[in-house]
DNA sequence: CCCCAGTCCTGCGGGC
DNA sequence: TGCCCGCAGGACTGGG
């Protein structure tokens, strides 16, 4: 989503408009009359991401955040609807003319925050290292003494940021771990392949532009389908065929409340394989 | 501290 | 055909 919106760079705010909505409001922060005056008459000088969300780096050493959680999108293309458009920023002297926030659910958020506002959000502690560039060593460190199912782990963005559900099943197939097992039963030949398997899945995932579900809810910038869901080797495949060995079924279960799937042949212990 | 369950939100789809 | 209800999950909260 970052990489979709990147001619947003150099431009400047014009104006930034909470289109009229008749559902429940995003949430905004600080408020809605500060976060505008905060973005106008700023130029964007550059963008970032941390874990899952998309920071837009702003003159005056502000920083708007995009968290999109399930259903927001980050866009510099005509939203899926209008219905559902929750920010529209217009932009001058760049390449994009605006960029937008659209959110079906709204479980997403903006914010706009100064160097010191951001800092003690995300004071050290409150994400763990992004997902893409973590070192086996800093997983081990950080979980081994953990009882937690390595599946729920792998959710929890304090201790490494950027994984959500339904990667974390890709994830944990490719590296043929069980998704129960517990994050102190790995060893370190585990954990060197958990974490090669967490860049692969994620930058495979990337180059498919992210998986558009049966929902048809996720679009990349440009608001075009992502292909992802059609490389998954187990999320949402309850029944099918495993790809790898052929031969067991995919099967779902739930942890931490979450749809889990795996392959039971593939990922057959807990603790070895 | 560690971990889990509940909560928020909207639209889709299964069941009847 | 239409209605109702369960479900999807990322982050946060409260509590054991």
């Amino acid at each position: 989503m970052k990489r979709g919106i990147s001619e947003v760079v150099g431009g400047k705010i014009a104006s930034v408009i909470f289109p009229p909505c008749k559902l429940q409001p995003i949430s905004v922060a600080p408020n809605h009359s500060t976060f505008r005056r905060r973005l106008k008459g700023r130029t964007i000088r550059g963008l970032g991401r941390l874990g899952k969300r998309v920071l837009v780096h702003l003159s005056g050493d502000f920083t708007l955040i995009f968290e999109p959680r399930m259903t927001g999108l980050v866009l510099v293309a005509s939203p899926p609807n209008l219905s559902h458009l929750r920010l529209k920023i217009l932009l001058e002297d760049c390449e994009a003319q605006e960029l937008l926030f659209w959110d079906r659910r709204g479980l997403g958020s903006v914010k706009c925050y100064s160097a010191s506002e951001f800092q003690q959000v995300y004071e050290q502690g409150q994400l763990g290292p992004d997902a893409l560039v973590v070192t086996a060593e800093e997983l081990e460190t950080r979980l081994k003494r953990s009882r937690r199912a390595i599946k729920v782990a792998l959710l929890d963005q304090k201790q490494v940021a950027g994984i959500g559900n339904l990667y974390a099943s890709e994830i944990l197939h490719l590296a043929r771990i069980h998704p129960e097992t517990p994050c102190a039963a790995l060893t370190r030949q585990r954990w060197v392949k958990l974490r090669q398997c967490i860049v692969e899945v994620l930058e495979e995932a990337i180059r498919y532009e992210g998986s558009t579900l049966s929902d048809g809810t996720y679009r990349n910038a440009l608001n075009q389908a992502g292909n992802y869901q059609n490389a998954h080797r187990v999320y949402d495949r309850a029944g099918s065929t495993c790809p790898t060995c052929e031969r067991s079924e995919i099967v779902r279960t739930v942890l931490a409340q979450r749809s889990t799937f795996f392959c039971p042949r593939c990922q057959r212990s807990m603790t070895r394989g």
